[in-house]
DNA sequence: TCTTTTTTGATTATTTTTGTTCAAATGTAA
DNA sequence: TTACATTTGAACAAAAATAATCAAAAAAGA
């Protein structure tokens, strides 16, 4: 019995029961109850079910808007991009996500955490939702095609905040060009985050790495930290251009 | 028999019965009484129902939270109400549509209207995610348990919109109170969203009607129209208390 | 094939929940 | 009011669930 298939299991009988038991299932399957209380906190992590003692009940927020099922370029690098940025977030941090799918990966490593989201990124926002997170949503119109809120109001509503950390996402990021965007609309989101946070942490897969886009819309100094899945030349230039910027890749 | 079960099994019990006895409960799910007052303490805490003396009532003053599970009851009045609201809405309209299980109804008649929603409700905003509807979510701090956005940064976000209709809930609606809430918190977006639009409307089953609750937020002569799902007396001091109000009920 | 990694289960300590007892508080009826 | 029965809350004990640790089994790579 592997654990697609309990997977199935569990969620299914939770389509038809609101509760189930640790115990019930795990005879149900015929495995122990510690392999059923690690798939019930794997399943609640991802946001599926509520854990409670004893067992796990139905998740009424199912998130309509998410990036899952879509199929995500590069998931094993950018899932190795969000552990590490998870580990530079400590409790009774508030902090900007933007939106994206690197971002929006973020979210499996921090439900746990104490602390405050302020989002624009709707899967965001949902993969949070009933976690111990504190969320707050951007207002403003809403982006069917980024499930996202952009424009005026929403940078408007970041002006009115200030937190510790701003986790972006870019489209290219160049020693030469700065960060760069393949839309002004998104990126002005961005870049008011950059402007509203004490330090700006980018999330980067190698390919956008000395890429150029567009729109450049920010200096490369603005940025503080540079999370990427791996080590190359690339960086040095970088780095050279920025002296302070810190970066972090996958050893 | 773990928390969740006997929490499910309490409460659908007193959907049906108005009050419930410790003794009574502790005998048909086989727990100790001592363990059913203290899943009774606990859902009083969360405001799921009222404690008493050997057990426990309704709370019909009760933030809806689940509107799948809870709002069986009135399912059809609901129906009705939101049939009738949505007749109203035109082709090009803008409109507010607040937080609430009657309001919720709405979007199901709205999906394929060329229009734009302002709504503070996430139950709302998701069911109206891929439809024709440009959407609108007003920003701010996320309570999980309203599933909505409340407090000053979305009045300052409403106040910046004028909209033609908006789409009210309130707790109680009287003659001589006017419009009442149970939470100022949650009043005061609904007043910020009639101060901000051209016509002003209510959804309310019958059982809201000449009821008062603790907070009295606005005089009845800002609402334009009232849509309910029977006739009744009590409609007709509503309209002498104001003559200009519109009210419409089900034939 | 033989590592290496991942998954699973057993064991233990820890935490949470539940039950028992009993004194205090509350409700009821004379 | 008083007397009586019932309900409650506190303290402690018992039971159940959980977390942490480690070893065995299974799966995946080389």
């Amino acid at each position: 019995m592997i654990y697609e298939l309990r997977k199935k299991a569990i969620l299914s009988s939770l389509t038809s029961q609101e509760v189930v038991d640790v115990i019930d299932i795990a005879k149900e399957l015929n495995v122990s109850p510690i392999t059923i209380r690690r798939d019930l906190d794997r399943l609640a992590a991802e946001g599926l079910l509520k854990r409670t003692h004893g067992g796990a009940t139905k998740n009424d927020n199912y998130p309509i808007i998410s990036f899952e099922g879509k199929s995500i370029e590069n998931k094993e690098a950018k899932k190795h991009i969000c552990q590490l940025a998870a580990t530079l977030i400590e409790v009774g941090d508030s902090v900007f996500i933007d939106c994206g799918s690197t971002t929006f990966g973020l979210c499996q490593f921090i439900r746990e955490k104490k602390i405050t989201v302020i989002t624009n990124s709707l899967p965001v926002f949902n993969a949070l939702v009933g976690s111990e997170v504190s969320l707050n949503i951007i207002g403003g119109a809403y982006d069917n095609k980024r499930m996202a809120i952009h424009g005026e109001m929403a940078v408007d509503h970041i002006n009115k905040y200030f937190v510790n950390k701003a986790f972006l996402g870019v489209d290219g990021i160049s020693a030469e060009y700065g960060l760069t965007s393949n839309s002004e609309y998104e990126s002005s989101v961005t870049k008011a985050m950059m402007e509203n946070s004490q330090e700006t942490i980018l999330l980067s897969d190698d390919n956008k790495i000395e890429k150029r886009c567009y729109y450049s819309f920010a200096p490369l100094n603005l940025l503080d930290v540079l999370i990427t899945n791996k080590n190359s030349k690339k960086l040095n230039k970088l780095k050279d251009a920025s002296p302070a910027l810190e970066i972090y890749h996958k050893a």
